[in-house]
DNA sequence: ATTAAAATTTAAGTATCCTTAAATTTATAT
DNA sequence: ATATAAATTTAAGGATACTTAAATTTTAAT
C-alpha cells in the first residue's frame, strides 16, 4: 500500500483512460478538486516511481505498473461498494463516498475475502465493471446514452455516472434502478429534456441528467 | 473526521487512561512507534486544539471534548472487529490491524448501520468494551489475570489483550477462545510458567502469555 | 542530598502534498 | 499567420507530522 494521494491519482487517470478520454492536468485537477500546479507536482512523482509516462505539456498514461496498481484500487473501491449496498443494506448515493474513503485502508485479503461472499460479482452498482485480481476486465454490454435514444425506442438501464450523489439520489426517488425499462416518450429540441415511461410513471428528465444514464437497447 | 493522527493519538490516549495508567511522553511514543519528539510536538497541537490537557513534563489527560472524541473512534474500531470476526470471517488474529485502518475511513452512519447488524454489541471480540454513541462504556464484569490466578483454581476467558497478533494467533492454535473455561493445573516458580487445562488438553503457557487473559474466577 | 539515569523538550531539518502568482507553452479563432 | 485564450509549468511558500541530536527537567538510587 502507498499513500492515500497517490491511490486517487492513479484511480481516476486509469477511470479516465477507460472512458478513452485524454489524460491532461486540468482535468486530473478537476476530478480531485486541486490546483493544476499541485497535479504537476505530482505528476512528476508519480512518473519518477514509474506509475506514469510524463513529459511536459503532454497526455498522460498509465505504465503496466501504475495500471496494475490502480486496477488494484478501483478494485477495492467496486468491490466496497457492493457490499455496502448488498450487505450492510446502504442506499445508491451514500455508497460511493463510502467507499471512496475505504479503498485506501484494506487488505488485499478483506477484500478477496468480501469477493467471495458477494460470490465474485462482475459489476458495481452503478453499473461499473470490477476489475479482476490479475487486472482483466469484465465485458460492458454495448450500451446506448440516453439522452440518444430515439422516440419510442426502449431498453433497460445498465449504467449510471456515480459521481454525482444529489444525482443518484434523485434517480432513486423516480425508481430508477440497474435494469428498470426505459421508454423514451418524447424529446423536446427546445431545452434538450426528455419524457420517458419508468415503470407506469411519465418523467420528464433534462438532457444533462439523461447524459448520465445508459441504457442496453431493444 | 479530523486527520488519522489525530485519532491514533486519541484513542492510544484513551485506551491508557481507561486502564489506570499514567499517560506520558514515553509510552505514547511506544505505542505509537515514533520518537518521543514527534509526541511533544503532537501533544501541543492537540492540547491548543482544545483535546488535551497539557503542561511540560506533567502527565496528559483528555479532556471532555478529546474523550468524547476518542471514544467515538474506540468504538468505530471495535464495532469493526466483531463485523469483520463475525460477518466477514476474519481470524482473531487479523481483525485489530484491518479494524485500525478502517476506523479512520468510515462515517457514523456506516458505523451505526453495522453495529445494528449486529445487534448492538457490548464487547468486541477480544473482551474490550463499546463505547455507545452517548460515550458511555458497558461495564466490564471483574476479571482476574490468568498469572494471578491459583492451583486449582479455574474460570472463563473473559477478556485478553488486543495488540499483539502473534499472541492472538497462537490462542487460537491452542483453542483458546472468549467463554474457555481454563484450570490453573500448576505453576512453575522457576519461569513463571502455569499448567493449564482448556479443553481435554492440557498446555504450559509463559507468565507473560497469561499476564495478558483474563479469568472470570469460579 | 547528590548524582546518575531516564524522560522530556527544544532545535534544526526532511518529505509530502497542497496553495497562489507569475511565466511559459499550446490550442483556437479569425 | 498571428493574436488571444486556455492550459500547463515554475517558483515560492505553508501545514502536517515525522526525524536525529542536544539541552533540560524529572526520577530514582544510594
Amino acid at each position: 500500500m502507498k499513500n492515500i494521494s497517490t491511490e486517487n491519482y492513479l484511480s481516476e487517470i486509469y477511470k479516465l483512460e477507460q472512458s478513452k478520454i485524454k489524460v491532461k492536468t486540468n482535468i486530473i485537477a478537476k476530478k480531485l478538486d486541486i490546483s493544476n500546479a499541485a497535479v504537476t507536482d505530482m505528476l512528476k512523482k508519480l512518473s519518477s516511481n514509474g506509475l506514469i509516462l510524463y513529459e511536459r505539456y503532454k497526455n498522460i498514461q498509465l505504465t503496466k505498473k501504475g495500471k496494475d496498481y490502480a486496477a488494484v484500487i478501483v478494485r477495492r473501491h467496486r468491490i466496497w461498494e457492493i457490499f455496502l449496498n448488498q450487505i450492510v443494506g446502504l442506499p445508491w448515493d451514500k455508497v460511493h463516498d463510502e467507499a471512496h474513503r475505504l479503498e485506501h485502508s484494506s487488505s488485499d485479503e478483506l477484500i478477496d475475502r468480501i469477493e467471495e461472499m458477494l460470490n465474485y460479482p462482475e459489476f458495481d452498482p452503478h453499473g461499473d465493471p470490477i476489475p479482476a485480481k490479475d487486472g482483466s476486465i469484465p465485458k460492458l454490454k454495448e450500451s446506448t446514452n440516453l439522452s440518444k435514444v430515439k422516440i419510442g425506442e426502449w431498453g433497460k438501464v445498465i449504467r449510471v455516472n456515480d459521481y454525482d450523489n444529489e444525482f443518484l439520489n434523485y434517480l432513486s426517488r423516480i425508481g430508477l434502478k440497474l435494469g428498470k425499462k426505459i421508454t423514451v416518450k418524447d424529446k423536446l429540441n427546445f431545452d434538450n429534456s426528455l419524457l420517458i415511461k419508468i415503470g407506469d410513471k411519465q418523467i420528464n428528465i433534462s438532457g444533462k441528467l439523461a447524459s448520465n444514464i445508459f441504457i442496453d437497447l431493444n
